[in-house]
DNA sequence: GTTACAACTGCGAATTAGTCGCATTAAAGA
DNA sequence: TCTTTAATGCGACTAATTCGCAGTTGTAAC
């Protein structure tokens, strides 16, 4: 018998003490399977999908619970609307083309120091950060 | 008779043809003397105490009116209010106290300056950027 | 000044994203 | 298998923001 491996967000879903229930695994496939940032609609949709009957609130639950054990990561941009990614094995920046669109993923240590830096003098502790640099291709 | 000088944002909103009306006068009064990051509840409570009226819907229009034109900025942090403040002189960077909600500000010219390194090596130039870095107070 | 017209306003109703209470179901450990 | 309790679906609810409309008012042109 066939069966989809288990994602790693399947085993820290239960690493966190969550349960795995059968809507949260289609929304696992849902988000294993997503290389953009969906919404919360949209992920229902998707989910619909493949299991027709979960619940949007059931999407917003699991969402919210995952973002509260750090598995996925929300991100609030200018349009309103709240989205997800799930969580890089590690951390990384964005450059966001202006004319294109693209998205560029990059990691500076040295930037990542600095913040611990700053953060500290100013008695803060980092609980996560988010860098999204706006840029042009240069020609 | 006194008169209160016109704000840079009154010239500023003239220029991008918008009207400058009376609320407006105000509202623009309340974002000049504001050195914080205001939600729209908030900037409307600070418009009524100096003229009372102005109704809550002017101040969304408004601020998305200035926010349009590029005479503000808009911030949605991740507790869904938006907040906005002046277009700064100088750019700076934002803390967010994610229990407290308090939003600090820094620059550090090191990280600005390793932002132009590392963008410069990925052949783009820098538009712009944003970096929040949401933190817990130490203790 | 007067006029004219579109931009703007206040109001309250509508929309939208997200949450919550509740009765029911079903993970998962014993 | 039994038990406990987290998770679910549903629909009602809330909070933030937008919108329609009728009345007002900047502003540019006379």
């Amino acid at each position: 018998m066939t069966q989809t491996a288990p994602s790693s967000l399947a085993l820290r879903i239960k690493q966190a003490g969550l349960r795995l229930t059968a809507p949260r695994r289609v929304i696992l496939q849902v988000l294993d399977s997503a290389d953009d940032h969906p919404d919360v609609e949209e992920l229902h949709r998707r989910a619909q999908a493949i299991e027709p009957g979960i619940s949007i609130a059931t999407v917003y639950r699991t969402m919210n619970a995952l973002a509260e054990h750090g598995l996925i990561e929300r991100q609030r941009f200018d349009d309103g609307r709240t989205r997800y990614e799930a969580v890089p094995e590690e951390h990384h920046d964005h450059f966001i083309d202006v004319e294109t669109g693209q998205v560029v993923e990059f990691r500076s240590d040295e930037i990542e120091r600095l913040q611990q830096d700053i953060a500290r003098a100013h008695g803060f502790e980092i609980v996560s950060h988010r860098l999204d640099i706006f840029v042009r291709r240069k020609r």
